[in-house]
DNA sequence: GCTAAATTCAGAC
DNA sequence: CTAACGGTCTGAATTTAGC
């Protein structure tokens, strides 16, 4: 097996710089929704030392002259669908892992494979903009590995391929990585291997096989395997169904009435119940939860799970449930800082058992309406249309803070002014 | 005391 | 002026429930 990774560089900052060719150079950072975290650094801001994932109010004293965006979904979609098109061309099979990662199947390629990775960097920069890196291995896990490696020595020019490289020089190379940066390896695993005394790429590959999975479970077995070079995870070139879908935000600011969370979770469940349906499949419970923030000194958390007593993907009965839930679970007086639902219990649509007493006019009436709501928020944008107790957009004074959203240069008319400006 | 189901944990991005 | 800390998803491990 030969596999690549192709990993957009700081993706979310990249996309951004395509419209904003001025931030070339300089420190930027995206926020994570509500402005909260750090989610994306380009270069410059890493040299500054601001860390991934810090609450930007936190990072502020470090991160003097540093451009924060706020960040701006539709345009990474959109580029990463491009993204993909573009790596489909270079492979007949390939695995969209991530908005911003692609494994490619390389098996059976007997030219020069380094040479064909320059051509993906270079086709993929010329058509959308986006700077790339490209790593090559016999398992997904070196390919991961390789990714990193060309990434951070600037030496290898964005491509490094491990499948053509001496076991000696590839010790010697993983001698010099800590553990930490494996794929599957985090915080936790990482500080298990460390105190017995694992704590380079290269002892964790001579590490006992099994020895490792008695010791720290499954996964890290596989890993050992998977770094000697023996699969054990296999390309996913058809993306299976999702088990739970979920919609949650933090609101940008305190929320103290019951409506107005109702009219938050229905949001949610409409944006919920249009993936379902996109999807292909039915629900049969449904999730609502709301919390203060954790780090109040008054908090509380609360969900509560609404089985239905038919799966179904119709938004109007969904919020029926995820209402009925909410109000078991309201308590007055809170600054409610967050909530959010997840669709549970999903099966195929297809498969369905009919229901003997169901009013069947009514059912396809409705079918028929969810259908035409989704086919009309497909044209014209997210919750263009939908139902009354989710609000108005304009009315909704609770919704996240996004003090620096660029346009939606690629999925949106208005926007194009904006972007042709540029 | 077993298996199955539910819940929690850890990881990724 | 102060307070301000993401969102989605997966699969394994662990706990609990039901027999």
């Amino acid at each position: 097996m030969k596999i690549a990774l192709v990993d957009v560089n700081n993706c979310f900052v990249s996309c951004e710089r395509v419209f904003a060719p001025n931030l070339e150079g300089r420190p930027v950072v995206v926020l994570s929704s509500n402005d909260g975290c750090v989610v994306a650094r380009s270069n410059e801001a890493k040299a500054l030392g601001i860390p991934m994932g810090i609450p930007w109010f936190k990072a502020k004293g470090i991160a003097q002259g540093v451009v924060p965006l706020s960040s701006n979904f539709a345009l990474y979609a959109d580029m990463s669908n491009r993204f993909m098109s573009i790596l489909s061309t270079f492979s007949p099979n390939i695995e969209t892992y991530s908005i911003d990662e692609c494994f490619l199947d390389f098996s059976g390629f007997s030219f020069d494979l380094s040479g064909y990775a320059q051509q993906i960097r270079k086709r993929v920069k010329q058509w959308i903009g986006l700077p790339v890196c490209v790593g090559i291995g016999s398992t997904k896990t070196l390919a991961k590995l390789a990714n990193h490696v060309a990434k951070k020595r600037s030496e290898w020019q964005g491509v490094c391929d491990f499948t053509s490289m001496e076991e000696a020089r590839l010790d010697r190379l993983f001698s010099e990585i800590d553990v930490g940066e494996v794929w599957g390896v985090g915080k936790k695993l990482k500080e298990g291997l460390d105190s017995i005394g694992i704590g380079s790429v290269f002892e964790l590959k001579s590490a006992d096989q099994a020895r490792m999975k008695a010791l720290f479970g499954i996964n890290l077995g596989r890993m050992v395997s998977e770094l000697n070079g023996n699969a054990c995870r296999d390309l996913e070139i058809v993306s299976p169904n999702q088990h739970g879908i979920m919609s949650s935000r933090s609101f940008g600011r305190g929320v103290f009435a019951c409506e107005e969370l109702e009219e938050a979770a229905s949001l949610h469940v409409s944006i919920a119940a249009q993936k379902l349906r996109a999807q292909g499949s039915v629900c049969g419970a449904v999730q609502v939860y709301i919390r203060t923030s954790p780090f109040s000194l008054d908090a509380y958390a609360m969900g509560s799970t609404v089985p239905l007593m038919d799966s179904t993907d119709d938004t109007l009965l969904l919020i029926k449930a995820a209402l009925s839930g909410l109000r078991r679970i309201y308590r007055p007086g809170y600054a409610y800082a967050k909530a959010g639902i997840v669709l549970i219990e999903l099966s195929d649509k297809r498969r369905q058992t009919a229901d003997l007493f169901a009013d069947r006019e009514e059912a396809s009436k409705r079918s028929r309406l969810m259908k035409t709501l989704d086919e009309i928020n497909l044209r014209h944008g997210r919750n263009k249309v939908g139902p009354g107790i989710s609000g108005i957009s304009a009315d909704r004074s609770w919704s996240t803070k996004k003090g620096n959203r660029t346009p939606a240069y690629t999925t949106d008319w208005k926007a194009l002014p904006v972007a042709l400006a540029l």
